[in-house]
DNA sequence: TATGAATGAGGGTTCATTCAT
DNA sequence: GATGAATGAACCCTCATTCAT
């Protein structure tokens, strides 16, 4: 019983918003995730949203202050996964650093974050604030210590071939990625026959 | 009678206007493309579109069945354009078709065309259908005849990256593209470095 | 598929209020009768029926899909209004079982129904699966047992001389029938002083 | 504007005043009556009776002044025909001529007219004075000559059940009634078997 | 007179958000 | 916190009507 009544105190706000429960927070995310991955942000509800949460509506903005803050999550979210998987050791030979480098963005965006993948893109292209923000996490990361090799002069560039080919995989919407680590092994492989005609074995 | 217009002479011009349908259309384009250009297609109403166009809301409807054609209608006019731009002709120096080959797409998302392409683009992220058509035009056009080049063989992937860099240029929303050429010969420049490293260019 | 399960604290059902539905349903069909019946369905807006049910348009919409939706609730309750009222018993000496079975229609359909059946027989004569319908419903019921009376020949074409009568008065627009069943008897009277000359039973 | 058309001319055909103005509205009606017949008075278009009678929109307006008035002419036009066929001999034999006058409102409804009869009680049923105008016409009439038979004490009550039964007809939208004659003389017939037991000749 | 593109008020419907319970 | 009915601004679209040709 919820008999609160707590008109009558008149009890002065001090915590707007005290627990923040972020299991419950995560749940209403990945509720979003799916939902906008199915019909992209704004064909979809927050009734859908909420119900796919296992929610109801009202209970989505005790966690988010409106639909927008979902996107905004979502971002967040993409963020970290992205920046996460780009922590990566740079102790191995050149060759093997360089691909790590280029496939990490796209396995980054494999799997499960293809949609995630689409859905931000699709906004931040038609919102700039969004998109300048996703623009620097994707491409303007510090370029990791490579080795011994000697600076790539265009590694933004690289890095923005390996995007491009992910919209190209996120455009085909050929949704069930079958393998990300293959398909960002092989397409490193292409991009560094190109660069590197001669495989050099450095071990 | 019937629509045609047997009277040439009279009035070399007024305002008789037998309406030139294709004009009307390709104002109500333009409208539209600035409209969504600004707040995208979701954000965007009929009546700021028609106002853009100087015309009523009902008057859009004469024209285009619904918000969607015109969509449609902007993405099969960023089509036509893309595909026109890419005729180029191949008597080149192997060097200088490559360059031609990879300035293409870029060049012909540059310009007015960036803000066609976030708004094609961004719808194409969330609905397979125009999604899968978008990829096809982009990426699996027949490659030109590359003059005595050896078949490169990742002319998909090059074309990809030149996409990807234009998505990134999309996504900073640099909005006055400063020199589309100029820009596109930067980066073709850049990435044909990586690929032929020695511009044995003869004297 | 779904990992989210932790519910061990059982919280007791909050508000064990049931909301009124079906009151809030009646409330809204009679605000659309009211309404419809004034202008006739067509011409009389959602916003009008709101209004009239002392709601927002948006609520309408949670108890109704759509305004069609209104007209058939409304045919519906005409129907249930109808066959509840002829629910007759029919021990009656047969004069007053056939003047019962006479009336019966015009009753169900007096006073505030007249309404009712000027909205739904207007749509009705329009729409070929309500005019179906609302049909078997007005004219073909199972006859009562009328006693011992000879089975009527032609009591389905008696109950189409009531319903012909009820539309006469419906067309006279005569709105405020001042006393429904006084009419029904009056009319039955006079059908029945053709059908049976001589009243002259006293039992 | 134009109630009453000027024929007071001599009406050389082929002359240079080409009106044909009352072919157009005839034409115009017969559109209109069809199109209203398949959909409705209200879901029915003015470009779709424009199409049907083969002019343009604006073309009906030189003609009608509005939709209503098109409602308006089909309504006078039914009038026209019922009342045209109500002048009946009424020399015969009571019995016959008592048919004959229950059998005129049936007939007039029947056949094409029938689908006219739908479009103008569904109006008429939720516009005051066109419902009155219209229970005027089918119930009013001044009752025909009736040989040297006793006045009959309910003809208007008998009307209204041959307009009841035109009403179920309508209402079950048989659409291509069969031989509307045949129903009209099988009905009279069934009345008359209530009313009259035995052919009796009055002297 | 005939045409049909243009008009724009208004219609039905949606849905993010609020709030009493 | 959680709920979901209520809200109403806004949207897309229709269509009767006008008017320049």
């Amino acid at each position: 019983m919820s008999a609160h009544s707590d008109k009558e105190k008149g009890k002065p706000r001090a915590a707007p918003r005290p627990p923040a429960d972020p299991e419950r927070r995560a749940a209403i995310l990945t509720a979003a995730q799916n939902s906008f991955a199915q019909k992209g942000f704004h064909r979809t509800t927050m009734r859908e949203v909420a119900r796919q949460a296992g929610l109801a509506e009202g209970t989505l903005y005790n966690h988010f202050e409106n639909k927008d803050a979902l996107l905004l999550g979502l971002f967040q979210a993409l963020g970290e996964q992205t920046r996460a998987d780009l922590t990566l050791p740079t102790d191995a030979p050149p060759r093997q650093a360089l691909k790590a480098v280029l496939a990490a963005p796209l396995r980054a965006l494999a799997q499960d974050n293809f949609a995630l993948f689409r859905v931000v893109v699709s906004e931040a292209l038609v919102r700039p604030e969004l998109g300048q923000r996703f623009a620097a996490l994707l491409f303007e990361q510090a370029p990791p210590e490579l080795g011994g090799t000697p600076p790539l002069p265009a590694l933004p560039t690289l890095q923005a071939l390996m995007t491009g080919l992910a919209l190209h995989q996120a455009l085909r919407h050929a949704d069930p990625t079958p393998d990300p680590d293959a398909l960002a092994d092989a397409w490193s492989e292409q991009v560094l026959a190109l660069l590197l005609p001669e495989p050099q074995e450095a071990s």
